[in-house]
DNA sequence: CGAAATATTTAGTGTAGCCTAAATTATTGA
DNA sequence: TCAATAATTTAGGCTACACTAAATATTTCG
């Protein structure tokens, strides 16, 4: 081979993309994974948001920001908000996988009550290796769901995305199953287990009172009457076949531009 | 009541003694495991034994230790080592119970090979609830010792000190039974494991062969030939009756006033 | 015993993340 | 439209934990 001309800005060490995972702090971990979660909700995250979700200062935000965007993670338009990048939202996801898995093998296996598990996987998705996080898919049969009915991502980054209506948009006299509720709210979550309003169970919308009133509700045999806040809550899908627990391999894809989003204010 | 002169120092807040566990951070829990290890093997920590230990420059064992010891949890007399205090040492057990438990479960219930339950458990200790250690220690029918033969101390500190025997110390045609080994050598345990050298198995020496030679094992049913420096980290105890696996209920006891071990060097 | 070797501490830095207060930019509504 | 309000960023600090280099104490050994 004959002598090749080299590209002096290539002499240069050049940042060689790492193949294994970078490892990041548990700060930078949490910041993504919230970022994540508000440009899905949004279409971008704003930094009171991303201060509020992770309940720390707006300047602290506006500080971890600017060293996302310097190691590529984000982008970041002053006063703007933040955007995702491919590998923000990899790492991102890789993160809410673990996080999910992790509620699904404490509740599943070691008989953890629902309204724990978050807590308890907000602090171990940082520290479980891969391998135990794959050990423990492998223990639960590869889960598609968690516990809270909220999509598992796949290894490689796919994300069930679809939307689901709210118990509280339901007609009334109209039947649906449960399927899924945010598993941030202890108290919410002890109450939905106490009346039986978890993922997989049939809910019947029998009655709504004016003026944003109660709201009577058969789950299962028996009735129950909930506010219009908690029924604005719960993600409930129109009643399918008949197998409740986990969802069946379906449509799935990981949001590519979000570009042209509805913006919120 | 009558007005009462007011202490000025204790108008501030006062540092009210928490009744909650403290919550140490990861390195503060790292640098007590450390140190209550080597005062359990030297009597006292060394500087430069901690710095070893948890791979650090020597210079910032100093600096930790004068944190540590403003907390209360280790005594420092500069040029001379450092001792734990009853809170150190109590947190130290803390956090030990949790990684033998941690590895007990890793490689029980999920299948890791126990060269790799060291690392994992490293990790998970700091991130893991009581309520999951606890939970899995119940899963586990409260083992006593980890798959490596350490003894697990129990939720109130008390540990088994017993002192065992080093393989390499047997006489000819001696036999005894496998009882512990440290977690800390992955190739090491790989190699035991091909040898099926592990705790509960009947080992009797055969032969030893001079100028610190290697020495003949039958292990179970078959032989194998070990180097002294293999057979001085492996620790066993005369045969006793028959049961394999997990100590019996044996006298336990916390380590008090260490004082007047035996110094190092 | 005292010099060389070894262990330890001090001094001076750096980085990641967090904070508050003050400045700046964007948005809203009268 | 523009002033008030809200959101964001800048400026300046602080703490924990790490490092290197230099100073000091201890131990060992010729």
């Amino acid at each position: 081979m004959h002598a090749r001309k080299i590209d002096p800005s290539a002499t240069q060490p050049a940042a060689v993309a790492p193949t294994t995972a970078p490892s990041l702090t548990e700060p930078v971990e949490d910041y993504l994974k919230a970022m994540y979660e508000l440009e899905l909700r949004y279409g971008v995250a704003a930094t009171s948001d991303v201060a509020g979700a992770l309940d720390v200062a707006p300047a602290s935000v506006t500080g971890m920001v600017r060293r996302l965007a310097a190691q590529g993670y984000v982008t970041h338009v002053p006063y703007r908000g933040v955007q995702l990048t491919e590998a923000g939202r990899t790492a991102a996801l890789r993160t809410i996988r673990r996080h999910r898995i992790l509620e699904s093998y404490l509740a599943t296996v070691l008989g953890f009550p629902w309204d724990q598990v978050h807590a308890e996987a907000e602090r171990l998705e940082h520290a479980a290796s891969d391998e135990l996080i794959e050990r423990m898919a492998a223990a639960l049969g590869h889960p598609t769901s968690d516990p809270h009915g909220a999509p598992i991502p796949t290894v490689d980054g796919q994300v069930d995305l679809r939307r689901h209506r709210r118990l509280a948009d339901l007609a009334i006299g109209e039947r649906a199953t449960m399927v899924q509720v945010s598993d941030k709210n202890p108290q919410l979550l002890r109450y939905l287990a106490e009346i039986a309003l978890q993922p997989g169970v049939e809910v019947t919308l029998l009655a709504r009172a004016p003026f944003d009133g109660p709201i009577t509700l058969r789950v299962g045999d028996a009735e129950s009457v909930v506010g219009p806040t908690l029924a604005a809550q719960v993600l409930v899908d129109a009643t399918a076949p008949a197998h409740a627990s986990a969802h069946a391999t379906t449509p799935v894809s990981t949001p590519r531009s979000t570009k042209g989003r509805a913006s919120r204010r």
